[in-house]
DNA sequence: GCCGTTTTCGGCCCGACTGTTTTCAGTCG
């Protein structure tokens, strides 16, 4: 049965072509095809099984799409997108990618020159035919001349893992913040939303008099190999990894209003925009305004501005318009996990394990300075051909934790182990040596490219198996690099429902993986999950931040998540079952 | 294409920048 993950990317690839078709991104079709594809992505049930009426019911869809999704069901195709594929074809959709040209000259280009792709734009560009089009005139045949060249440097479209972002925000923001004026410099965009990879790093300055002394800095910066744009409140730069930063400079009181545009999503700010509209207001990043006197109603904080459009603060995790408006409209938005309810870590390396760094005691002290009431040590099972410990490795482990325990009394120490699921759904050793662990994750390390049937096997295979307790990085994937294993959402939820085996949030910023649409169909269902760091050096215990925030951008509260129980509690659960 | 506590028709988000323009179109975020 299709999904609703498939129905949802063919809704927006439907909306990609209608720009073409309409020449525009703000078309009323495209908005609506969007808004069609973001409502399937948070349904919780699968649309598939629902009939014409029953699709057409739901909020964002209509009958248009209603009627689309049954054609889809019960043919396997949508005869408008086909139509629509034949008319733009991919070579042709590749020339928007080129920055400065959107629907309108790509089309201009097709019926005045014939140019169908990136490589027919070059030639024209090259024999000086593209001035010859109305509309175009020297200077845009320059930049457009510069925009190809500098194609093979990423386009439009070329997005980063969030990992590497991050620490090249966290370098710019802190040198911005140490220029004299500054009060405050941040990250906004879809890394404040923590999206799992971005496009580029907004960057916000609060300061207060001359901006010129942060610009200048900033477009100075040793990571900065080219200067995009320099003004007096907007500069970019393009950094040595090839990420563009933008900094906008803003005055202390639209920090809020500022904040609130940066950060997005595009389409939440569409819908607090109607909400000020409903009211005569606009809503900028200058404030939200009182249309007909001009007087501003509120700038200074994102909060005043939600609360004068009758919302909730929403976090930016949720940002998405996945229904995070209407239930800040509602004062229902849920309390989303945050670092503070965590109260142990249950998948922990140490250089028992090849890749792991720092020694047993020296994990273990660490996670007790974080304050832990439990701790699980999971090295990789012997299964692992470069990095697995086997039996005598384990059980000298064993014994080392076992003379830890008097030192910390107030924290719980699991014997565990990081088990492979291997193509058949088995693990490591043998179920009477497995017996003898306190705690076992288990995970997928190989065999990535089984299909869909073969890995939900394994999957469930694993599960059941007694001496498992959690699957770890449920899908196997990383980010930029790896697309992780081809899933059924539903059987996968439904086994660790039936079985109590948890779902691990895996911390790490290469992974952060259940992904999030797991993470949202969670949301009124018995899956317990969890959230485990994978650190292999003290530092990363505090990939716990990084769960955390990833689990808020799947709504998930603090007592869905096993490690945010008390010490009793889990230890309980921990022991029940095997 | 979707939606409705003024509407089943007539609306549907905001501002800056650039370049080609003589009053605005296209792109971008």
């Amino acid at each position: 049965m299709i999904t609703n993950a498939e129905i949802a990317s063919l809704l927006g690839e439907l909306a990609r072509l209608t720009i073409l078709e309409e020449g525009s991104p703000q078309a009323f079709r495209v908005r609506a095809y969007e808004a069609a594809a973001r409502a399937v992505e948070g349904l919780d049930e699968p649309l598939a099984a629902k009939s014409e009426a029953e699709i057409a019911a739901l909020r964002g869809l209509g009958r248009g799409t209603a009627r689309k999704v049954r054609e889809l069901v019960e043919t396997g195709r949508i005869a408008h997108l086909d139509r629509l594929r034949a008319t733009f074809p991919p070579s042709f959709q590749e020339l928007t990618g080129v920055p400065g040209v959107g629907p309108k000259r790509a089309l201009a280009l097709r019926d005045h020159l014939g140019i169908r792709s990136v490589e027919d734009l070059r030639s024209a560009l090259d024999a000086g035919a593209v001035r010859t089009v109305p509309g175009f005139g020297a200077r845009t045949e320059e930049n457009l001349a510069r925009a190809v060249a500098r194609l093979g440097a990423g386009g439009k479209e070329r997005r980063t893992p969030i990992g590497a972002a991050l620490r090249l925000a966290g370098d710019v923001a802190a040198a911005l913040a140490s220029v004299p004026g500054v009060t405050r410099a941040e990250a906004m965009g879809s890394l404040r939303r923590f999206r799992e990879t971005v496009g580029d790093v907004d960057v916000v300055a609060v300061v207060e008099g001359d901006p010129g002394p942060v610009m200048a800095r900033f477009v100075a910066l040793p990571m900065a190999v080219e200067v995009i744009a320099h003004g007096p409140a907007k500069s970019a730069i393009l950094t040595s990894a090839g990420i563009q930063v933008d900094l906008r400079v803003v005055e202390p009181q639209q920090y809020g209003s500022a904040a609130l545009y940066f950060t997005g999503s595009k389409a939440h700010n569409i819908r607090l925009r109607q909400r000020a509209i409903e009211r005569g207001w606009t809503l900028s990043e200058y404030g939200l305004v009182e249309a007909a006197s001009g007087r501003v109603l509120a700038s200074a904080t994102e909060e005043e501005i939600y609360a004068a459009l009758g919302l909730q603060w929403v976090p930016p995790e949720l940002r998405e318009d996945a229904g995070e408006v209407e239930s800040a409209a509602a004062g229902g938005l849920p309390r989303l996990i945050e670092p503070a309810d965590l109260r142990g870590d249950l998948h922990v390396h140490t250089d028992l394990s090849g890749d792991g760094r720092e020694p047993l005691e020296v994990m273990v002290a660490a996670a007790a300075a974080r304050g832990y009431e439990y701790l699980g040590i999971t090295d990789h099972g012997e299964d692992l051909a470069s990095n697995g410990v086997g039996r005598e490795g384990m059980l000298a482990q064993r014994s080392r934790l076992e003379g830890l325990r008097e030192r910390y009394p107030g924290m719980a120490l699991l014997h565990g182990v990081e088990l492979n699921i291997g193509p058949g759904g088995s693990v490591d050793y043998d179920p009477e040596f497995l017996a003898g662990f306190d705690w076992a994750v288990a995970g997928v390390h190989t065999h990535f490219d089984l299909d869909r049937e073969a890995q939900m096997r394994r999957i469930l295979t694993a599960m059941r198996n007694p001496a498992v307790r959690a699957i770890a990085h449920p899908t196997g994937r990383i980010i930029g690099r790896r697309a992780g294993i081809d899933f059924d959402l539903e059987a996968v939820l439904a086994g660790a429902e039936e079985t109590g085996t948890a779902l691990e949030i895996n911390g790490s910023l290469d992974r952060l993986d259940a992904p999030v649409e797991m993470l949202r169909a969670c949301r009124d269902r018995r899956v317990v999950l969890l959230i485990g760091t994978d650190a292999h050096h003290p530092r990363e215990l505090g990939n716990v931040a990084w769960g955390v925030s990833h689990a808020r951008r799947g709504w998930v509260e603090p007592a869905r998540v096993a490690n945010t129980w008390p010490r009793e509690r889990f230890l309980e659960w921990a022991a029940s079952g095997r």
